[in-house]
DNA sequence: GTCCGACATC
C-alpha cells in the first residue's frame, strides 16, 4: 500500500468517528475505533481527539485511561487541542485529579483548557472549587469568555452563591459578554436558583428577544421556587407571543401541574403535546406519566405508560415510584420485574424506588432479594441505597438488618445517619436513637433539618417530651437555624400526646411561619385522644380550608364528635365527607405465613379458616375476659348496639390476623403483622393481654411505627 | 479540531 493511501484511510475512518459523535451515538464511535485497530491502522491527533470525546460523553474514564496511555504510546505531541480533550475527558468522567495533571503539564493552556477544568469541577458538584479558579484564571490574566461565564453561573447556582453570582453578574456587563442569549438565559436560572425571582425576571424582561430556551428557563426557575400556578401562566403566554414550545417546555410545564396537582391543566397540555408530536419523547412521556401520578389519577398514568413506544429506566423508576404512592407495593414489584425482562437495567434511583415499595407493603422477603441484586450489581456501598435498605429493614420490622446494613456502609453522610435514627424511633428506641445522634455530632457530621424530625419522633415514640423540649429549643439555639414547620408539627404531636393541649395551642400562635395540614392534624389527633371539641373543632376548620380532600380529618372529627356524644354532628360529618366523594381507606391488616401473605379486611369472613380463626377469638376473648379485660368501644365510632359493638371489635383485622397467626405457627414463635391504619386503641389494648395469655411477642406495624408487644406490655409504653 | 446551553425518575 502506498504511504498516501493510509493516510486518507487514516482521515475517512476519523471522519466516519466524528460522524458518530456528534450524532449522540458515542458508543458506535468506540465500536468504530476498535474495528480501525483491528484494520492495522494507526490513530492520528484527530482519530484521539474524537475518540476522547466519545469516552467523555459515555463518562468512561477507564476507556478514556486506555486512550491516554495510546497517545503516550504513538509518541503523538500534545498540543494544545489534544491537551484539552484529555482534560475534559478526565474533567468530564469525575477525575478532577487527573484532569489537573494534564492540564498542569500542558505545553501551552487557552481559554479552552480553563473552560474545561471550571466545567468539569462544577460538574463533580464543587461549585467553591470551580469559583476559585475562576478567580486564579483571571490572575494569570486569561480572558473569559461566554463559555467561561455559562459555567461559572452554573457553579454559583449549583452552590446558592448568591453573592458570588452578583459579581460574576457584574464582571459580565464589563466584558463584552453580556448579550450573549445563552449567558443570559444562565443569569436567569442562577437567579431563580438564589431564590431572586426579581433579578430573573427583570433580565428576562430586558432580553431583546425571548428565545425558547429563555422561557424554558423562566418556566423552571418558577416550578423549582414553587410558584407553579405562575409557571402554567407562563407557559401560556410564550404562545401567545408566537414561540412554540419544544420538548424541555412540556417537561417544565408538567413539572407544574404534577406539584399544583392540576389534573385539568395537565390534561390541556397533554392534549397540546400529543397536537405537537412530543409526547413522543421518551422523557415528556415519564412525565406526563408523572403528572397524572401526582394528580392522584393512576389509571391515566398506567394508560401513558401502555401507550408509550419506548420506555427507559427513568419511566419505569417513574411508575415504580407511582404504583407505591398508591399503596400498590405488588405493582410497584410486579413492574420492576417486568422492566427487567425488558432488559432494561434498573439504576440506584430504580432500585430505591423498588425498596421503598417493599418497605410500604412491608416485603421483607422481596426487600431481601432486591438487596441480593444490589450486591449482585455492585451499589451495595452507595450511601443513598444504603439508607434506602436501612429504612426498608426497619420498616419491615427487621432493625437488626438495619444495623447491618448501616455498619457496612464505608462512607456514610447525613441521610444515613439519619436512616438509622428513623429506623430507631419507629420501633420506640428512643435511647438508641440518642447515642446514634451523639455519635453524629462526635464525628462532626453536619447536621440537617431531618435530623430533628428523625430525632423528634424517636421522643415522640418514646414519651420523652423532656428532652424533646431540649432538643426543639437547641435547633434555633444551638445550631443557629430557624425550627421548621415539619419540626413544629413534631412538637405539637408531642406536647398534644402528652395532654398539653395548651402548650401546644400557644406554640402555633407563636410559630413564625404559616402552620400547614401536618401541625393542625397533630393538634386534631391530640384533640381526639382527650376530647376538647372547641379546639379539634377549630384545626378542622383549618385542614378543610388547606386540603378540602383530607380523609384522615374526616375520620379524627367524627370519632371526637362521637367520643364527647355528639352522635349528630358526627352523622352530619360522614354524610358530608361523602357527598364530597371523600373515600375513607378501609382497615387493612396482613400476616406472612410460610412466604405466603394473608390479608384480613374487618369482619372478613373470606379467608378459608375462617372457622378456626373464630374459634381461636372466642377461646381468646375467654381468657382475656377472666384476665380483666373489658373491651373498650370509645374507639368505635359508629353509633351501634353496645353488643354489636364488641362483636365488630373482636373482627377488626388486626385480631383476626392475630388469631390466625397463632394457629398457624407453633407455640412460643414470634409474630409479626402489619396494618395500614393506626392501630386502634381497643386493639392495642387487647394486643397487650393477648401477648401475656399466648407467651408469645407480637410485632405490629401500623401506619406510623412499631408496637412490639411482649409479657402484657407495648414498646410504645402506650404512646402513639 | 477542543470548552457551555433550559430538563426529568429518589
Amino acid at each position: 500500500m502506498k504511504p498516501g493511501t493510509i493516510q486518507r484511510s487514516v482521515f475517512s475512518w476519523t471522519v466516519n468517528i466524528r460522524r458518530y459523535v456528534k450524532n449522540g451515538q458515542p458508543l458506535k464511535a468506540l465500536e468504530l475505533y476498535q474495528e480501525m485497530q483491528n484494520e492495522a491502522i494507526n490513530p492520528d491527533k484527530f482519530t484521539f481527539i474524537c475518540v476522547l470525546n466519545a469516552c467523555a460523553s459515555l463518562l468512561a474514564l477507564e476507556k478514556g485511561r486506555d486512550v491516554h496511555a495510546q497517545i503516550v504510546q504513538s509518541g503523538c505531541k500534545l498540543d494544545v487541542y489534544l491537551g484539552n480533550s484529555l482534560v475534559d475527558m478526565y474533567a468530564k468522567c469525575g477525575s478532577i485529579d487527573e484532569a489537573y495533571r494534564v492540564f498542569n503539564f500542558m505545553p501551552g493552556r487557552s481559554v479552552v483548557s480553563w473552560n474545561a477544568m471550571i466545567s468539569g469541577i462544577v460538574k463533580s458538584g464543587n461549585g467553591k472549587q470551580a469559583l476559585e479558579l475562576f478567580e486564579h484564571m483571571q490572575q494569570e490574566r486569561i480572558v473569559p469568555d461566554t463559555v467561561t461565564f455559562v459555567s461559572v453561573l452554573n457553579g454559583c447556582a449549583s452552590i446558592g452563591a448568591l453573592a458570588d453570582g452578583r459579581s460574576v453578574h457584574a464582571q459580565l456587563r464589563q466584558s463584552g459578554c453580556s448579550s450573549d442569549i445563552l449567558v443570559n438565559n444562565c443569569l436567569i436560572g442562577m437567579y431563580f436558583k438564589c431564590g431572586c425571582i426579581e433579578d430573573a425576571c427583570e433580565i428576562f424582561n430586558n432580553l431583546p428577544v425571548h428565545s425558547v430556551v429563555s422561557w424554558n428557563a423562566m418556566i423552571m426557575g418558577y416550578v423549582k421556587c414553587g410558584q407553579s400556578d405562575k409557571a402554567v401562566q407562563l407557559f401560556r403566554q410564550m404562545q401567545q407571543e408566537g414561540v412554540d414550545p419544544d420538548s424541555i417546555t412540556f417537561l417544565g410545564v408538567l413539572n407544574a401541574c404534577a406539584k399544583k396537582g392540576a389534573l385539568e391543566d395537565g390534561r390541556k397540555v397533554h392534549a397540546q403535546a400529543i397536537k405537537s408530536g412530543f409526547h413522543l419523547d421518551i422523557m415528556v412521556g415519564s412525565c406526563l406519566v408523572d403528572m397524572y401520578i401526582k394528580c392522584g389519577s393512576i389509571d391515566d398514568a398506567c394508560r401513558v405508560f401502555n401507550s408509550m413506544k419506548n420506555r427507559n429506566v427513568i419511566s419505569w423508576s417513574t411508575m415504580i415510584a407511582g404504583y407505591t404512592k398508591f399503596g400498590r407495593g405488588d405493582k410497584a414489584l410486579e413492574s420492576l420485574q417486568q422492566m427487567q425482562q425488558a432488559s432494561i437495567k434498573p439504576d440506584t434511583i430504580t432500585l430505591m424506588a423498588a425498596l421503598n415499595a417493599c418497605a410500604a407493603a412491608a416485603a421483607l422477603h422481596e426487600g431481601r432479594f432486591i438487596h441480593g441484586q444490589i450486591i449482585h450489581s455492585g451499589f451495595e456501598s452507595d450511601v443513598f441505597v444504603g439508607s434506602s435498605l436501612i429504612d426498608m429493614y426497619a420498616k419491615c420490622g427487621s432493625i437488626i438488618d438495619s444495623c447491618r446494613v448501616f455498619n457496612n456502609i464505608p462512607m456514610h453522610n447525613v441521610v444515613s445517619w439519619n436512616a438509622m435514627i428513623m429506623g430507631y424511633a419507629i420501633h420506640g428506641l428512643g435511647s438508641d436513637a440518642l447515642r446514634l445522634f451523639e455519635q453524629m455530632c462526635q464525628k462532626g457530621v453536619e447536621i440537617d433539618n431531618a435530623t430533628f424530625v428523625c430525632l423528634l419522633s424517636a421522643c415522640s415514640h418514646a414519651g420523652l417530651v423532656d428532652l424533646a423540649h431540649y432538643l426543639f429549643e437547641s435547633i434555633s439555639s444551638v445550631y443557629g437555624i430557624l425550627a421548621r414547620i415539619e419540626h413544629h408539627s413534631c412538637m405539637i404531636d408531642i406536647l398534644g400526646r402528652v395532654g398539653h393541649l395548651h402548650e401546644a395551642d400557644k406554640l402555633i400562635k407563636t410559630m413564625w411561619c404559616q402552620p400547614d395540614v401536618s401541625v393542625w392534624m397533630a393538634l386534631l389527633g391530640a384533640c381526639r385522644i382527650y376530647g376538647i371539641l372547641q379546639l379539634g373543632e377549630l384545626a378542622a376548620k383549618q385542614i378543610f380550608k388547606l386540603d378540602p380532600e383530607n380523609v384522615g380529618a374526616y375520620v379524627l372529627l367524627s370519632n371526637l364528635y362521637a367520643t364527647t356524644g355528639k352522635w349528630d354532628n358526627s352523622r352530619m360529618l360522614q354524610q358530608m365527607r361523602k357527598r364530597r366523594h371523600v373515600h375513607k381507606q378501609p382497615g387493612q391488616t396482613w400476616i406472612e405465613v410460610n412466604n405466603q401473605v394473608h390479608t384480613f379486611l374487618v369482619n372478613d369472613r373470606e379467608h378459608p379458616q375462617i372457622m378456626e380463626i373464630e374459634e381461636e377469638l372466642k377461646r381468646l376473648s375467654e381468657e382475656m375476659i377472666k384476665a380483666g379485660y373489658v373491651p373498650n368501644t370509645r374507639f368505635l365510632v359508629r353509633e351501634m348496639e353496645e353488643e354489636l359493638k364488641q362483636f365488630s371489635l373482636c373482627h377488626h383485622s388486626e385480631k383476626l390476623a392475630i388469631a390466625f397467626g397463632l394457629i398457624s405457627t407453633p407455640d412460643g414463635s414470634p409474630l409479626s403483622i402489619f396494618k395500614n391504619l393506626r392501630v386502634c386503641g381497643d386493639c392495642h389494648e387487647a394486643t397487650k393481654l393477648i401477648s401475656r395469655i399466648v407467651g408469645r411477642s407480637i410485632v405490629v406495624r401500623d401506619a406510623n411505627r412499631f408496637h412490639h408487644f411482649q409479657q402484657g406490655a407495648c414498646s410504645c409504653r402506650d404512646y402513639w
